[in-house]
DNA sequence: CTGTTAGCGCATTCAA
DNA sequence: TTGAATGCGCTAACAG
């Protein structure tokens, strides 16, 4: 194993001072041009590299962004991610990610790490055990220690930092507008719990649509999810109601694919007999038969966004900074599990 | 924004040195108690910590291990992180997570980057472009430097590290076998072109598994895709055979959707007409219609596995260190895709 | 029991 | 044009 060269066995090298060579190798002008090609052309040949641990230390940042996301195994995460990447790249710095695992304790412990000294700002969706338990002081802290801090999906109202959301509602009202277009008359939503924020919003966006629609809603047709048991078996229920809906909007994809083997196995046409829509940035959609329809999330620009805000807040140098709320647009994407809209 | 507190602060607090500081806050026995309690309250009220940049720079490594894969999309490869970050965080470890778009060039940077003292190791999945061209300097530098290398999934013979490998082979074998012994007389194989170590090793179990069922190799059935045109267009001309396929094993769970939705479109039922197996780690798998069959791949298992053998070396004091490969076995997941298979 | 010194690798200010 | 000194924050060997 050979050892790194460092700025100091150069130095031995040509009998100079350390801060020569660390001059020469940045090409300073107090270095005389003889001395400067010498010591380049030995560093070359040896592939000189600053040792980072050094840099970082020295200018107390360490050229990295730091993600904490509650599952890496989310497809939608995982495009968030890819577009934190491009950007992050395309301007110098590395990422380092995390995962929550949706635990509040788990949440607390990656920020406390990142922000000593490890990164120079953080982006994070928030667990889901932080929503529901409300306690946010890890962020405050985050914030009074003046680490940059983005917020992207699942984000904090009470919290003041720049961040990056889909837009919930709206998507949960094309979606639901949608399906009363196509003549839905029952139409039922497979959401979260309302601590998830996200479900929340989108469940928001479907009560709009219906109102709008002068449909009445019937609590029955709100099923909320609990992840905790079989999801299967809480989604059967809606087809055993005897006035059972000829519409679902599901506000994730994994929901959406169960009920289509649901609505399969009662022997129900999709989208002759019901219609299913789902939200989605996933994978699943276009390859089950009939392939899903959905509302489209755009992780990766949303990752492209967040990353964005972030380095404009690291290398911001005036006084008065800004805030931003970046809202990102969903949009409809019509596959074969919903009726055609009928044009005249 | 508060500053952040420091071993010098506390030190000018007491008035006593930085060392007697440092002692205090370890709990050293050459310490009087009481200076130890004020000091030990003192920075505990001001959430005292070490700044991991000087740590690091002083002890010369980061506690950090560093991931290279080529696509965070791909759910294989997120299974493994989780795998990987499992193990890690259980030994205080952190990770950070590079992409190499399957681009050579990506990788030899990432490489750089994170050998640079960034992280004590480093687990890799090889990039398809540094596959096809065959250049591995970049690996056979960073072993040469004495850094940890683990290489999972797409590795490289000629470099000597640990190793964590699907049997692929193995998985081939049992796929294709199955499809013999649920009845299949002409069976076809998608899959990747040569150079792509797994489609390569997937096929090498194929061939086998025809031979030891004495079956004849019909190379016609052999189809590898190339993923820069539209693979659906090539899938397409399988069914267009004059005596098409009854069977298909597919390499990876996006062309066994393809081909599922190909066969559907053609009217042909699955499994009755056409047995389709494909081989992940995927969720597509389980909410197709029919679901399909696979090969389970066990990427979980992979990345612990990785991440152990990895700190292993990383912490390895004595001399003499012995570089490991292990082999993670495949099993086949029925569903429905595939036949039942009759038993007499 | 406490403090001084040195060093991790580098950049920078100031002195020669 | 070059070098010495300082500091980033921390630890550890050694001295008092």
């Amino acid at each position: 194993m050979k050892q790194k060269i460092t700025l100091k066995k150069i130095a031995k090298e040509f009998d100079v001072s350390i801060s020569t060579v660390s001059k020469a190798l940045k090409d300073s002008h107090e270095i005389s041009e003889e001395v400067k090609e010498r010591i380049q052309a030995f560093a070359k040949f040896y592939h000189y590299k600053p040792n980072s641990l050094a840099l970082n230390l020295r200018n107390q940042k360490t050229k990295t962004i730091g993600i904490i996301i509650p599952q890496i195994v989310h497809h939608f995460f995982t495009k968030v991610i890819s577009g934190i990447e491009l950007v992050a790249n395309k301007n110098g710095y590395n990422v380092m990610i995390c995962m929550s695992m949706d635990s509040y304790e788990k949440e607390v412990l990656n920020l406390d790490m990142l922000a000593n000294g490890v990164v120079d700002g953080i982006i994070v969706s928030v667990a889901k055990e932080t929503e529901e338990k409300k306690d946010f002081t890890h962020f405050k802290d985050l914030i009074n220690n003046g680490i940059p801090l983005v917020l992207f999906d699942r984000v904090i109202d009470e919290i003041k930092c720049n961040k990056v959301l889909t837009n919930d509602i709206d998507g949960g009202y094309l979606a639901t507008k949608h399906l009363v277009n196509i003549g839905c008359k029952r139409i039922a939503i497979l959401t979260t719990p309302e601590f998830v924020t996200v479900g929340k919003l989108r469940l928001e966006g479907y009560k709009n649509a219906l109102s709008n629609s002068s449909m009445d809603l019937d609590e029955e047709l709100v099923m909320q999810i609990n992840e905790e048991h079989d999801i299967a078996n809480q989604i059967k229920k809606l087809f055993a109601m005897k006035n059972p809906p000829d519409g679902i909007f599901a506000v994730n994809e994994i929901y959406a694919a169960i009920a289509m083997k649901i609505a399969n196995k009662n022997n129900l046409k999709i989208p002759d007999d019901i219609s299913i829509l789902g939200f989605t940035d996933g994978l699943i959609s276009q390859y089950t038969t009939p392939s899903l329809s959905t509302v489209a999330q755009h992780g990766y620009h949303i990752g492209q966004k967040s990353a964005e805000l972030l380095l404009n807040e690291i290398e911001f140098q005036d006084t008065e900074y800004q805030y931003q709320t970046k809202i990102i647009e969903t949009n409809l994407i019509l596959r074969e599990s919903t009726k055609k809209l009928n044009l005249h």
